[in-house]
DNA sequence: ACGGAAACGTTGGCTGCGCCAACGTTTCGG
DNA sequence: CCGAAACGTTGGCGCAGCCAACGTTTCCGT
């Protein structure tokens, strides 16, 4: 069963994680902003599948710390910008080696080659049930509309 | 990224058990008890790797639903056994049903030799960080004792 | 035989993650 | 120009995985 698996993978993860005192959304935001620059929340929430409102959460507490910085967009007054700061680039790159440990412990009994047909098989199931779908651009106005 | 595809494991499989307004630990319960037949509640923990306190809960609200029974074991006075009723066995025909069905959905882009791989692959890497580690008959007397 | 250790059931609480609902504001488009 | 849409924010829900503590009962070593 790969809930099963997913226990494992995310009790090593979080483990990996509790040194750092940084959770899931706080390395998504963090990868998120290293990959593809500095951007609003909300976009930031379409690349990392969190939702705006965590999204909210994990800014606020990576600004707290000094790893980002919320700045209002001048061109669009509803946005805010998120840049990752110097400090933000040296704890990604700790939960990176944090997270590459845990994989390696995770994945221990299986060979290279083993490895990278289970990551391809994944892939491969992750694609077809891929897409971006909780946007939540949608979800916002459900206020009931006959 | 193996929790990626949790994820979408978990959709399709709580969305399979709320037709049923069934939960996972209801499942691994009723699973547990026809696999292995009656049993006491700390047991039925450990077949599942569920906390005891979360099988109380699970047991009741099956009790309440008419799924199992909780009776006194006689032959030790600390123990509930736990026993399936015959509408617990249709439920969890139920339940496997739409199990198999959230599962084909899952695998959808998978061939049948890929999903026997892959199942192989999670097998290994189960049974590696396997065991049976969570009886948390450990845990119990954790009261500072220096 | 006795007393401490261990197992059991139960209550209650905490955290993380994935969601949704509603709001006020701002921008966009017909 | 006005309604629709996007954005940020607050607040809340459910499930899953845990731990702590308690009272009771049983087991085991001395």
């Amino acid at each position: 069963m790969i809930s099963q698996t997913a226990v494992h993978a995310r009790r090593l993860v979080s483990e990996a994680f509790a040194v750092s005192s940084a959770r899931g959304y706080h390395y998504r935001v963090l990868a998120a902003l290293q990959e593809f620059g500095p951007a609003s929340q909300a976009e930031l929430g379409r690349r990392g599948r969190m939702d705006r409102s965590d999204v909210v959460a994990a800014v606020t507490e990576l600004a707290r710390e000094g790893f980002v910085e919320r700045s209002a967009d001048p061109a669009d007054r509803r946005r805010n910008t998120v840049t990752i700061t110097t400090a933000g680039i040296q704890q990604l790159q700790r939960l990176d080696r944090a997270l590459d440990t845990a994989q390696d412990e995770l994945l221990a009994p299986l060979s290279v080659a083993e490895r990278r047909a289970l990551v391809a098989l994944l892939g491969k199931v992750l694609e077809h049930h891929g897409g971006v779908p909780t946007s939540r651009s949608v979800a916002d106005r459900p206020p009931n509309r006959s």
